[in-house]
DNA sequence: TATTGTTATACTCTATAACTATA
DNA sequence: TATAGTTATAGAGTATAACAATA
């Protein structure tokens, strides 16, 4: 039986998952902690509060993620002058550059992915994606969820 | 700046992602769990060592995984006839119930968002994503990885 | 001698709750 | 009184290494 749409889905996921962690292999990094560096990248220096919302995360999550950044040289928690109970994380010049070589990566990437689609198909491919992309905003932002009546009938 | 589409697949993995969480909230399921209990769905009662190699993990972590599956009675481990060092992971009755009636939600959803791509565009849209998915996977197979010389020059 | 799955240990991510310092 | 970020505590995923039982 041919994989679905939402299963070849997954599998992209899957296969970048598995890409990034092999990229991070034998490095202090993880996607969370990169992740917060991207947004620092194009936030500047943040409160750890801000960082919460972006990640979508708790506070005390962030806390971690910072210590563990800072501790390896990739951030560091400078005093807000607009706030002394805040903090501004501030990315660190080699991290500022790793990250825009990793944004060059990450462009690159997707344009051999691209390439991959017949120039023709190119179009509709995109609109495509967009379309699935929209849709899934839509099911997600709803109440509603896809997984119902797991755990027998108590949930 | 428009996303690209490396920017618009990796939306697509978090949203998916968003909604198993949502949908495994309050229930002691997780994403690996499940996924370890969809493999015995399709596979039969399964070694720890045959486990481990589908879900690309360590035996040792099938352990924890197990653990967890058999203390809340979706899988029991069960003697194997023909090797006794070996254990058959198998699933319990409701556990197969629940899996198959996620096996459904699966294929709706992977229904509704095909139906938010224009009917005349799904044919170019599938061979689309079938192409990246190709690609995507001789890149993770060959010894490339997207992301080169993180941690400033020391990788 | 090799393999299966365990115990031991450790690290990361994540969450909630209580607390401190500041607003 | 409310907010920013911490300490305290806990659970889940993952990994390596040493070990027991079995092949």
């Amino acid at each position: 039986m041919r994989p679905t749409i939402l299963d070849r889905l997954l599998a992209i996921s899957s296969l970048l998952h598995e890409d990034t962690q092999r990229s991070f292999a034998g490095t202090t990094l993880t996607e969370p902690r990169v992740h917060l560096l991207w947004v620092l990248l194009h936030s500047g220096p943040s409160p750890q509060r801000v960082l919460a919302e972006a990640l979508g995360s708790t506070p005390r999550n962030i806390s971690a993620l910072v210590d563990g950044l800072e501790a390896t040289g990739y951030v560091r928690r400078e005093p807000n002058p607009d706030d002394r109970r805040a903090v501004l994380v501030t990315l660190t010049d080699e991290a500022s550059r790793m990250m825009r070589r990793m944004g060059e990566d990450h462009a690159r990437l997707s344009e051999l992915l691209l390439q991959a689609v017949d120039p023709q198909d190119r179009g509709v491919f995109e609109r495509g994606i967009d379309a699935v992309l929209a849709r899934l905003n839509e099911l997600v932002s709803s109440e509603e969820v896809t997984y119902r009546d797991i755990e027998g009938e108590e949930k």
